[in-house]
DNA sequence: ACTTACAGTAAGTAATGGCTTACGGAAAGA
DNA sequence: TCTTTCCGTAAGCCATTACTTACTGTAAGT
């Protein structure tokens, strides 16, 4: 529980496939609910669903537009994320380093 | 199509809790499939098919000794993810920061 | 007021995914 | 070679969830 809720709801939330591409749509330009369902193998009311669930893992916001309702990035999510990934990656080096010290010294023995 | 798919693929791959259990323990120190297994809620099947994915997703390698199998992390793997994230951030400020001019320009209007 | 465009919700079905038990196979020791 | 230990794979079960169609609601134009 040393992380927040946050960062793995939001991990959790790009377990599925097309929850991720939707993600990288969002990601790569802010977008309506339509245009975004728009060349996806999903309807729109699907694309609808999984925008709620990245909405409520604090990856993605959105503002409404006369009826359309365009979605974009929330940076607070994505650096959750990236703060959770940080402290991995910092005990991740130490125990690597130890391992790959460890092997250096069973190559050297033979 | 902007991103690397696979930095995103590993970062689902920490989706599922105890996924993300078994990878902290990897984390924290190389280790065969039966010290993983141990203490944990799941029989070591269970493990070996989440390191398999793990493994698929670049964030865990694996070194045959005897017939222990010791699991380590892939630093390639942790490195992309936050390249990813790091490029996410980036976008993400970008979009939050037109949104809020947005905002701060319609209550102007007003 | 009527229509059109856009999007969220409900309900039911299909599919996915994580788990278990059972099995097979390789390495090391007696 | 026989046994033991360690591990991956197969098959099936079950809970979750992703998907579809149908419906409702809201904003804007005519």
């Amino acid at each position: 529980m040393a992380y927040g809720k946050t960062a793995l709801n939001s991990l959790a939330a790009l377990g599925d496939p097309t929850r991720r591409e939707i993600f990288a749509r969002v990601a790569a330009r802010p977008s309506a609910v339509g245009e975004i369902a728009r060349g996806l193998p999903v309807s729109r009311p699907a694309v609808s669903q999984h925008l709620k669930v990245l909405k409520e893992a604090g990856l993605v916001r959105e503002t409404a537009e006369g009826t359309r309702r365009i979605y974009f990035l929330d940076p607070r999510g994505i650096a959750a994320m990236r703060e959770l990934l940080d402290s991995l990656w910092t005990t991740a080096l130490g125990a690597f380093k130890q391992f790959a010290d460890q092997l250096a010294d069973e190559e050297n023995d033979r």
